[in-house]
DNA sequence: TGTACATCAGTGAACGCGCGTTCACTGATGTAC
DNA sequence: TGTACATCAGTGAACGCGCGTTCACTGATGTAC
């Protein structure tokens, strides 16, 4: 047979046939092509009762891509130097979860738009983590405000922000230009705030 | 046959269709009752094919029904006295944002949720009625401030926290501590500025 | 080292379903004369 | 006022489709002796 030699792929046990599935899925969300645990098994050149070995049903599998996708933004958000401590790094943490939005939409969708009422251990963690450090975060930085209150604010806005743009009410222009609407839009509200700890390092 | 009496339900020709369908799809995605061509038919007592009478496709049919939505939001947030003068008042205006998305949240999303990048003119207009009567408001109440800035940050800010609410993100306690929250975030930003124009009258 | 066997991870065919849409049709309506 | 006829707004049956899920099955793997 021809057996093409990419590792594992030898033979009729995959062998993290379970991971394949979750990241075929991040593939096609990606790539915009509709979503259905069919053309998920076909892609990832398997049965179609194949992924059942792995996942309960189709919820189970969303669920497990979801938490891929909100391990991903968290640590997006996390790379790339410590956590912000000024009002301006705040807003570049602004920018770089609306860029994650529109740079993978319906991933971004699935994690976020639907109820999410179950009990999933995974899921409640991951997104209990992210909801964490955006609290920490913004409590750090303006410790003499409502922390709470503060951090609602902000992953509302940031949030609002992403998914007006991905929906299209807010224009779609190029990538630089929506950055900095992102960054004037956090400016509008934040700076009177901002300045009570720590001076623009810019 | 036994023909019940309601009006114009007398016959073959139903007199107004269009507008019966449209209610009808508001009232199952009020409903929470999956959505389709077919079960609305169903739903409205006609056949199948009837609604092609009227849309082209579903699409056109749900393009209809975001038209009526936004209308009754934007008609929802105007009633109730004249546009907002103070800070408070926008908070009030963010509160009954937050409570329409709550109480019909399929409609909210059919509105927001997709894309939308068709030419449907009257669903341009509707949408862009929305924000021009934001706009209009943040201006004449934040005077001093770049109103654009500012209505693109108050418009995403009460629309992710219909979204975050909406899926779960926030606690989904009882609605008046739900409304609370939107008046408290609320209140975490703007005051610093709204404080520029007029003095909360409370 | 070799064999028997339990367990695991796949296969492929089939199920029933509701969907959007199209078709030829028919009953009701309104207008011209 | 009465009739002929075009137009309109419905009907109901059928199309093809892809879906989630289940089933009995089979090939591969690993472990006990």
């Amino acid at each position: 047979m021809a057996l093409t030699a990419t590792s594992t792929k030898s033979s009729y046990h995959h062998g993290d046939l379970r991971e394949t599935l979750v990241l075929t899925a991040l593939e096609m969300l990606e790539a915009g092509e509709p979503f259905s645990l069919r053309a998920l098994a076909r892609r990832a050149g398997v049965s179609t009762a194949a992924p059942y070995r792995h996942f309960a049903d189709r919820d189970a599998l969303e669920a497990a891509v979801a938490v891929q996708g909100l391990r991903e933004l968290m640590s997006e958000l996390t790379t790339g130097g410590p956590a912000p401590s000024s009002s301006a790094e705040v807003g570049e943490l602004a920018v770089g979860y609306v860029r994650f939005a529109l740079r993978r939409p319906a991933l971004f969708r699935l994690m976020f738009g639907q109820a999410c009422d179950d009990q999933d251990d995974d899921r409640v963690r991951a997104a209990g983590a992210l909801h964490g450090y955006l609290d920490a975060v913004m409590a750090e930085v303006f410790p003499d405000s409502d922390p709470v209150a503060l951090a609602t604010a902000g992953w509302s806005l940031v949030h609002g922000l992403a998914f007006l743009h991905l929906d299209g009410k807010l224009p779609n222009t190029d990538q630089t230009a929506i950055d900095e609407r992102v960054r004037s839009t956090f400016a509008a509200l934040l700076p009177p705030i901002a300045s009570s700890r720590i001076e623009d390092p810019l």
